[in-house]
DNA sequence: CCAACTAATGCTAAAAACGCATTAATCATG
DNA sequence: CATGATTAATGCGTTTTTAGCATTAGTTGG
């Protein structure tokens, strides 16, 4: 049983047609033919139900066509991982981050890398869902850049660093450091901020924040994209609540104003990855 | 890349040594070193350390070695079900089961399925740790007899009978249906029953039932395996509380008296699989 | 420095995989 | 109902891969 044959039944499984699936793994008619029926010899399983004209799956077809379509995946995950770790400070490592640091941090973290591993390819991924935890285990990344931390046996995770969250206004706006009170002072402006909906740390630090003050923001924007939420309000669309970070956008036209709330960095990475660049990246994260 | 040649790096990987390693696989030790040569150059990842003396892993090897072994076991298995699927009717089917069925609802319902699908083989098993859910996600076994409904949105899971839970005395015991009140009745007893600190339906449904009466039996043995307590309470150590349906082992000496306590028995299998001899098997049970 | 050990390699034989051409069965069509 | 188109299987020769034997070359321990 080859990896091979298992790629020729996957296919076949997929076209029922032995000339068009030939053709998709590029050999012959024949050729095929007889490896679907070495296959099913070996396995000592009747794969498809074939007469002189039609192919069908069998029932455990069917079944090996789901199972092994979800273990060859993992076995091309498992070689890229593989790959990545013999190859080391030459290899690649992937990154997931969350919007709000690539302003400020993820720059200067990147140039300090490429400076001390010039060779290394870095894989850099924004997810929408924030779930780092579950991209750490499958491996679909290595190291994570979230604002809370991950607590699992198999993660270790530290905490980076602390900034202030932001009121954020044009700069011909009325408010400003001295004359603000609290939330309640802006219960007429127009709010531009992230979905309250969503299940980001950020998100629902936003929500925790309103809850307090019991506050309802008019939103007439939500943007997930924080450079986007800069731009409107340089433009003067409405007022927003960013990390303090976001200064470092160097953003036109806008003032920021701290608020009295706090929001953590934290780098998360697998425990005892044998990818040793890996967690040589993450004591360079701790230098920054 | 052969499944054969990831056996062959497995056995050589635990061995880490050719020579061993090619007998253990029934290949010669030039064979060998070529295959491995062949895999490394493939995936073109360096898998072991090796001059002319020793053999031992590099850190991608170590990575492979653990993941292709998990893998390899999930082929297999895969495989193992692919068979039973089509084999069918005269295949095999797992059940696992929880050991108070052995001596009434058991033998009945084998006898059942024997007599409609002759040729099938029935692979019987006891779970000591009682997860039949897991067990029936990992393909581990196909038919879950158990004491509790399993809520999963692949497993499907039916009641197939309740009974009550009874005392059981010694037939010289001063304790007979007309003169018990209660549990308190019994604080000066001696008890021979299940562990009560297991995670099994039946333990915690004997701690609610203490908990109740506020009672904390005298326990002078603990046993899981019901025909053991049985035997014992029959040989006048102590008395027990068990399922009705321990009476169809026709113990001597031994008698029953019910309390106002039942428990279910569940049937449960995944949803939609496509071994139909499970389902046709499910539909036998609820004849019995 | 020699003997024992062990992984790699040259060579040859056997096995497996492949493609071409053909066969055999089925289906659609007039 | 005959005929051509379609399509999976198979016979056969060629190429590629794998296997084993014998040998080589480097390492280690005495």
């Amino acid at each position: 049983m080859t990896i091979q044959q298992i790629n020729y039944f996957l296919t076949l499984a997929k076209e029922l047609h032995f000339w068009r699936a030939a053709e998709k793994v590029f050999i012959s008619q024949s050729s095929l033919s007889r490896q679907i029926k070495s296959l099913e010899d070996e396995l000592g399983i009747q794969l498809f139900q074939r007469d002189k004209r039609n192919v069908k799956l069998t029932d455990a077809g069917k079944f090996l066509q789901e199972h092994w379509t979800i273990l060859i995946n993992e076995f091309n995950q498992v070689k890229t991982q593989a790959k990545k770790i013999d190859e080391g400070n030459s290899g690649r490592v992937s990154i997931t981050y969350v919007g709000s640091i690539a302003f400020s941090f993820l720059p200067n973290f990147l140039k300090h890398i490429n400076d001390k591993l010039p060779d290394l390819k870095l894989e850099l991924t924004e997810p929408t869902d924030e779930n780092h935890e579950k991209l750490l285990l499958d491996y679909s990344t290595d190291i994570a850049l979230s604002r809370d931390e991950i607590k699992n046996i198999h993660i270790d995770s530290v905490k980076l660093s602390s900034e202030s969250v932001c009121l954020v206004v044009p700069n011909n706006h009325w408010l400003n450091i001295s004359n603000f009170g609290n939330l309640n002072d802006l219960k007429d402006e127009k709010f531009i901020i992230a979905g309250l909906h969503h299940s980001t740390f950020f998100a629902s630090l936003l929500r925790n924040l309103f809850n307090k003050y019991n506050f309802e923001p008019k939103t007439i924007i939500e943007s997930d994209f924080g450079g986007m939420i800069l731009n409107l309000v340089s433009q003067g669309l409405g007022i927003s609540i960013l990390p303090h970070s976001f200064k470092y956008a160097k953003p036109e036209n806008v003032r920021f104003i701290e608020l009295n709330e706090s929001i953590d960095l934290y780098i998360s990475w697998r425990k005892n990855d044998l990818n040793k660049t890996i967690k040589r990246i993450v004591d360079m994260a701790k230098e920054v």
